[in-house]
DNA sequence: ATTTTATAAAATTTCGAGATTTTGGTATAT
DNA sequence: ATATACCAAAATCTCGAAATTTTATAAAAT
């Protein structure tokens, strides 16, 4: 595998899950010195973060983790509502029983996992785990729309949502809501029952939508 | 302005209206000597359009520009619609009578260049035109949403349709439909229907959708 | 005291060349 | 005839340094 893309992925998941501090700058020279290669190299894999969303670039001024604010995390927000709803309700209509199965293995991983940290005294410590299975679930439940195009954007907008959101929520309040959550929304799917499956997605992550001035 | 951007722009122009042969192969090195400037400035720029998708790149193999297909058109109208349609529906909630005005505006001036196309001999020479009022039209459409976010998304999936499109479409047998189209959009938005609006949208991309396995 | 100008330091952008990998052609073996 | 191994040419990737621009600091002017 070449450097750069190397450098990409290192750089994407530390990004992700708040490696760095908010709206930090990144400076190619600094963390070329850290990978052990050369300033452009890791300049090449900022300009394409630059492209996904994940880092700001500023003609003449360099590169900086995106900032978080309640206005662009609520936006995220709406545009996951919207691509996961649709994703989920596609592969409904087209995935079958092997998309059924392999949606109700990544729940059952999930549940597993949420049930620990709800029962658990530092649930930090389980915060790596829990993103992956989170983020395949999600993944899993749009998997068979037929569409790369929109599992490739929906990956995108999961990026920064959860880039807009770690650290600030890996105190797990939130996790009793969302074992719930994860439940209904795979009993909607497996009803068959498109706008239920719709309506729960929405649910799900309605709490992120204050400060919005979109609509519901 | 840096010179790389420059040639990201240009770059860019070149690819969605097709300066280059269906999944041609794009030298740094040749790109580099037609602009003026090393390779590894293109290479950056290459990079950033291969992430917005209207580039392909491989490890080790370099650069082409992005196939057309069928499924690749109707994946990304698939996702226009959708997002098309959410944009207008929330600019109709908060637009207010000053959106009003830009997209009457941005109709107008539209449908002016697409009666001159329909009364006219070789209407390739007003393509470029057409492209850009066209493309005005449908921004402005979604421009009163309040979510920048959604917009530069739609404003990647357009750039993307548009290249899998042009030529190919430069003939403009559709145009006297497309009037139809364009102006049935502005009505419903008018009368403040969002359902119909939806629609609208939806009729006026259906033709591109053949070959598709996504539900409509 | 505040603004403007000049200068030095630091950071970003661009470059061209060297290192690495792929590609295409030829020879050898099965 | 097909497949494999080898080599040379071409293309890609990586690097470190030079050129340019911004930022910070200090001196001069209002």
């Amino acid at each position: 595998m070449s450097k750069e893309l190397d450098i990409y992925t290192t750089l994407q998941d530390r990004l992700i899950f708040n490696g760095f501090e908010h709206g930090a700058k990144l400076r190619a020279e600094l963390l070329a010195k850290e990978f052990g290669c050369s300033a452009s190299t890791v300049r090449e894999a900022l300009f394409r973060l630059s492209t996904v969303g994940l880092v700001r670039f500023q003609e003449q001024r360099g590169f900086r983790v995106t900032e978080k604010s309640a206005t662009k995390l609520a936006e995220l927000t709406h545009l996951r509502v919207l691509l996961e709803g649709e994703g989920a309700v596609l592969s409904i209509r087209n995935g079958g029983v092997s998309w059924g199965a392999r949606l109700t293995a990544a729940h059952y991983k999930l549940s597993y996992i949420e049930k620990q940290i709800r029962g658990c005294e530092n649930p930090e410590t389980l915060a790596d785990i829990w993103s992956l299975s989170e983020k395949e679930f999600h993944q899993t439940l749009i998997s068979a729309c037929g569409s790369d195009t929109l599992q490739q954007m929906h990956g995108r907008i999961y990026a920064q949502f959860r880039q807009q959101l770690m650290v600030v929520d890996m105190r797990f309040d939130f996790i009793s809501e969302n074992i719930q959550h994860h439940a209904s929304i795979l009993e909607a799917v497996m009803s068959g029952d498109e706008d239920l499956t719709r309506q729960r997605i929405h649910e799900h992550l309605e709490r992120h939508l204050v400060g919005d001035t979109l609509g519901d």
